[in-house]
DNA sequence: TCTGGGGTCCTAGGACCC
DNA sequence: TCTGGGGTCCTAGGACCC
């Protein structure tokens, strides 16, 4: 990433609010590498061992100097970086460090929304920084200055500092002492700004992006920097001469028109004003739960693959219940050895969390699905429709009747929650 | 060169109802 | 005998993100 980004101060002065997008800096690998101090400054790859089928999850950056990347598949990577140290991966204690991660931001401001395991928003405003520092000058002398990076390069002491960047600097200062993790952050006026801006300084940075410049810090990106625009979209807009944000803002809108069409010609005209959304609110309870197993060679043995299947719907119920949730639509997802993927679902026409009623169903569109011979390389299952459980109290007869799948499953719940859905296996799954 | 597992969101056609 | 438009739900598929 370029060392020499400058931002600018505003034309309008200092912004009274700024949102501030925390990414962790390769976050999975660099956990390893704390709990096994052995790995630091060693090119470390979590996703599953080098010969798996399976893509690299997370990088070091020693691994990443030598040309691996994020999700390039795990043989290649090895071909790629054979000293690499090539690890599984601990959800379990990811999940640690980030709640603590987490903390440490809302302990900074309670606005911090999680998106994902490894990054996050906070909606600053600079009463928040004037209650931190009374007598701050808040003014910054300089007109423009460079990022803030590992090494900031400051133009100036404290004076030609804006406020959100120090209180950026703050943070990621506490969490590398607290936890001994790196944190990169972007500050604009909105969620896309500074999540291009917070990718831009990675590893340590911070980089804020003031308002009335976002056109120009854009300007000499790839469309394909923008959350969304992903293989597909670039290859598209490549065709028609689009590549950086400078293609797009050169042109008018009935240029763009003509190249793009009317409905992603407003979505880029957006994107190149760097208009975005300053909501950061949360994303509410899931919309799906699914739960999908890749053989390890392709699987010609239905029998094989019915338990298989078993297995997901019960993984899925299992957090199902865990959620609070019953789901009204299941889909039964089958990939075949030619990575062709089907997927098939049903509407149930009433709500269940318990498994044995679910797989009933999934039996059923497996069947349709498993007309002839099959090599099957994935099989799953996704439950939609999902809607609050009622948590009705059991009946007595359910109560006392201890074959009850009912009170069956909550036992084994109970189980599988203090020790894992792995470390207990049912009749059906086997 | 071989492509994970967990998700979200969008599109599009057809059924069905008013 | 021919036939509109809107709304909603269901299903299938695909792009995309971390």
């Amino acid at each position: 990433m370029p060392s020499d980004l400058t931002v600018h101060e505003s034309p309008r002065g200092s912004a009274r609010r700024v949102i501030a997008h925390v990414d962790l800096d390769a976050f999975f690998t660099s956990v390893e590498q704390l709990l096994d101090p052995r790995l630091a400054g060693k090119p470390v790859v979590v996703g599953g061992p080098a010969d798996a089928r399976g893509v690299v999850a997370s990088a070091s950056y020693e691994a990443r100097a030598r040309g691996v990347y994020v999700p390039m598949p795990l043989t290649r990577a090895y071909r790629v970086c054979p000293e690499a140290h090539f690890l599984t991966g601990r959800h379990g204690e990811y999940s640690k460090f980030s709640k603590r991660v987490f903390e440490i931001c809302r302990q900074q401001s309670p606005t911090f929304e999680a998106a994902s395991i490894d990054e996050g928003y906070f909606d600053w405003k600079r009463e928040q920084w004037t209650a931190l520092h009374p007598v701050s000058t808040g003014r910054p002398a300089s007109r423009a200055h460079p990022v803030s990076t590992a090494h900031p390069v400051r133009m100036g002491k404290s004076p030609g500092r804006h406020w959100p960047v120090e209180l950026a600097e703050r943070l990621r200062d506490a969490v590398l002492s607290q936890t001994g993790l790196n944190v990169s952050i972007g500050i604009a006026k909105n969620r896309l700004v500074a999540k291009i801006a917070s990718k831009c300084c990675k590893p340590r940075g911070v980089c804020h992006i003031a308002e009335g410049f976002e056109r120009a810090f854009l300007r000499p990106m790839p469309l394909s920097v923008v959350p969304g625009i992903g293989q597909r979209a670039t290859a598209m807009l490549e065709a028609t001469g689009l590549v950086t944000f400078d293609d797009v803002q050169r042109l008018s809108m009935s240029q763009l028109e003509s190249r793009v069409g009317s409905k992603w010609a407003e979505r880029l005209q957006r994107l190149a004003d760097g208009e975005g959304s300053k909501s950061i609110s949360l994303s509410g309870p899931p919309k799906s739960i699914s739960s999908e197993n890749t053989f390890a060679t392709d699987c010609r043995d239905m029998h094989t693959v019915r338990a298989m299947l078993y297995r997901c719907v019960e993984k899925a119920a299992w957090r199902l219940r865990k959620a609070g949730l019953k789901a009204g639509t299941l889909t039964v997802k089958l990939r075949t050895a030619d990575f062709k993927t089907v997927e098939r679902s049903r509407s149930l026409g009433f709500r269940t969390d318990q498994h044995q009623e679910l797989y009933g169903y999934a039996q059923n569109i497996w069947r349709k699905l498993s007309q002839g011979p099959l090599s099957v390389r994935l099989i799953g299952v996704r439950l939609s429709s999902l809607d609050e459980s009622s948590n009705r109290q059991l009946l007595l007869h359910e109560k006392e009747n201890r074959c009850n799948p009912r009170s069956m499953n909550q036992t084994v719940d109970q189980i599988r929650d203090r020790f894992g859905f792995e470390k207990l296996v049912t009749g059906g799954a086997l």
